[in-house]
DNA sequence: GCGCCATGAGGTACG
DNA sequence: CTCATGGCGC
């Protein structure tokens, strides 16, 4: 059995997979097989080691990624015939997750109710408002958008509101010290956690229970975390604190690919990791699986110009491949239209391609509506990752306030939504709510059938026409959300999965030009359009990346700062090893921006490419010299 | 409670 | 230019 798992491996994946004592670094690079190893690994410890699964945690940087690794694991198992039953299985999850469920258990013991909100970015929105308002600090002047960043910043650096202040520097954050303290009480009075709270609660948590911390050290005995140089300075002191006393712990990630600084990812905790458990082993995995020698050479150029992190050299056995092809537009539709033609030109070459051979990456979500627009005109079929989410549109927040009211009737942001439908519809919400707390329907009635019940009683539904698209969508919006529902038929469990999980873009919300068979769980065949993070994972047969110019990518307001430029450049290194086989830099010379015409140069990464990988047509602009170095 | 207009800002995004 | 927000009048 054992040789069946490692025979799936190569030396070093196999090498990662069998130590699995101590402390460990796996630096994976991109296409390098680390999912595999994670899994394998999880499955080497069950199988092999026989350790109990549920003595198992893994975090990863997303639920979708958590349930699909989770899903292998099971697969796998199931294939070895290891008995595995429900209550058996590893714990794999996001450290929000993690935390919630941590806190559901345990937070009591420092005052936090089991059945807490978890507050979204809107509600917490709505709260620094409120805190404005009381506080008589104008919006227009302090923007709650700014002090809420500010005070998430603050909480990744585990800067508790009391002591904000004596950080606040200068009129803005001086004003952050003031709404900082009133958000946190604001918070707590509608028994609502924020999700950066999630972490540091669970920190606070360990840090004054011991007997709590010892407790999750003794269940979770073997600790894998994936994506570690994504984590943050709270989610570096959990995995921390679980590991110190078995120190198994088993660090996956990689310095080139951390982008996400700008919400409180420091990848130096991959360094840290090192100083901190000094016996630990460190394990490379540079090969790669997914793209050609060419655009491994590319990348791998680009990100060599970073100076603060290690870069690992990748290889694989595809030699060669086709060359990188630069393209310069006059204009950005001009832009589209060479890749509109490109891909028509590689489906007649090859007519096994789809158009979900194809992804077009961009830098801001502004680009995807010039894309849009081009390929509509030439009745390309397209989706456009990203959006608005699921759960954040209005009629879904709408019946989840509903919801949530009913569970929690603290939660006074959720009357204040309910309140801004209508005062009418408010009253006669709270006649079913008198109804629903006196006969205790919670305990009897399912999700779905306290969610029908309310929208009929203050026919919820009447405030939108099934004649009017835009409306009819909404409609849809709240069936879908009824499936969701019959997932889950414990009121609790329902809103705790929706506060938490990621929704999958439903069809209603795929924007796609041609209505291909769009059903639930199909990939329609379409061009894929999304930004560089949301590729971050992916991976496709050809890659367009566009607007590859100064200003844009880099974006503008990196470009006077060195660290920010090494995050864009790994960021263009994170797009450039997407393509499996072909990959398209693009830039226009000439760029409407803020309805003014602009003019860029080129992008430096483009010219930080090897020229040996490139299609001979590309003629060099002058090289430049940026101004601030 | 809704719709209209003025104003202002404009990166990337997971839980 | 385009979108989000907030104030105000009906």
């Amino acid at each position: 059995m054992s040789n069946n798992i490692l025979s799936k491996l190569n030396k070093e994946q196999k090498e990662a997979v069998v130590n699995c004592e101590g402390p460990m670094v796996i630096l994976a690079g991109a296409g390098s097989g680390k999912t595999r190893v994670l899994v394998y690994k999880v499955l080497y410890l069950i199988t092999e080691q026989k350790v109990h699964p549920g003595n198992i945690l893994l975090t990863t940087f997303t639920n979708k990624a958590a349930g699909e690794m989770l899903e292998r694991i099971l697969g796998l198992l199931q294939k070895n015939s290891s008995g595995v039953s429900k209550s058996n299985i590893p714990t794999v999850g996001t450290f929000h997750a993690l935390c919630a469920k941590i806190l559901r258990r345990d937070g009591k013991h420092i005052g936090i109710p089991p059945n807490f909100l978890i507050f979204d970015t809107q509600d917490q929105l709505d709260v620094v408002k409120q805190a404005q308002n009381t506080l008589d600090i104008s919006p227009k002047q302090i923007r709650p958008r700014g002090v809420l960043s500010t005070i998430s910043q603050a909480k990744n650096e585990m800067i508790e509101s009391s002591t904000y202040a004596n950080f606040a520097r200068g009129f803005f954050q001086e004003a952050v010290a003031k709404i900082y303290p009133l958000y946190q009480n604001l918070l707590r009075e509608n028994y609502a956690l924020d999700f950066d709270d999630l972490l540091l609660e669970t920190i606070r948590l360990f840090k004054t229970n011991e007997n709590v911390l010892s407790f999750y050290q003794k269940r979770f005995i073997y600790i894998l975390v994936d994506e570690y140089q994504d984590t943050n300075r709270a989610q570096y002191e959990i995995t921390k604190l679980l590991s110190a006393k078995n120190k198994n712990i088993c660090i996956v990630g990689d310095f080139s690919q951390s982008i996400y600084s700008f919400r409180g990812a420091d990848f130096r905790n991959l360094q840290k990791f090192k100083k901190d458990f000094k016996n630990a082993k460190t394990y490379s995995l540079s090969q790669n699986y997914r793209s050609t020698q060419k655009i491994l050479d590319a990348a791998f150029s680009v990100i060599s110009n970073n100076r603060t992190h290690p870069v690992l050299s990748l290889w694989t056995q595809n030699k060669g491949g086709e060359n990188i092809t630069i393209f310069e537009a006059e204009t950005e539709q001009q832009e589209t239209e060479f890749i509109i033609g490109k891909v028509l030109e590689e489906k007649m070459r090859n007519p096994h391609l789809l158009y979900s051979d194809f992804a077009v990456l961009y830098r801001i979500n502004a680009q995807s509506r010039v894309l849009e627009e081009v390929l509509l005109h030439h009745s390309i079929p397209y989706v456009l990752v990203g959006g608005v989410r699921f759960y954040e549109r209005k009629e879904i927040k709408d019946v989840l306030a509903f919801l949530s009211y009913l569970s929690n009737p603290k939660n006074s942001v959720a009357l204040k939504r309910i309140e801004k439908i209508g005062k009418r519809r408010k009253v006669m919400f709270l006649d079913y709510v008198q109804e629903f707390t006196s006969q205790n329907l919670a305990e009897t009635k399912s999700t779905l059938e306290i969610m029908d019940e309310v929208i009929s009683k203050i026919s919820y539904l009447s405030l939108y026409d099934e004649n009017i698209p835009e409306e009819k969508s909404r409609l849809e919006n709240i069936k879908e959300l009824r499936s969701v529902a019959v997932e889950f038929s414990n009121l609790t469990q329902f809103l705790e999965n929706v506060a938490l999980v990621e929704q999958e873009y439903p069809p209603a919300s795929l924007r796609a030009s041609m209505p291909d068979k769009n059903i639930k769980g199909e990939k329609p065949n379409a061009i894929i359009l999304m930004t560089l993070h949301a590729a971050k994972g992916l991976e496709f047969k050809t890659v367009f990346m566009v607007g590859m110019e100064e200003g844009m990518f880099p974006h503008s307001q990196a470009l006077l700062d060195t660290s920010e430029i090494e995050e864009e450049r790994r960021l263009c290194y994170v797009g450039i090893t997407r393509a499996k086989e072909k990959l398209f830099l693009t830039r226009s010379k000439r760029r409407l921006f803020f309805g003014q015409r602009a003019t860029n140069m080129i992008s430096r990464f483009i010219l930080e490419l090897p020229k040996e990988v490139l299609e001979e047509n590309f003629i060099e602009c002058e090289p430049y010299e940026p101004e601030f170095l």
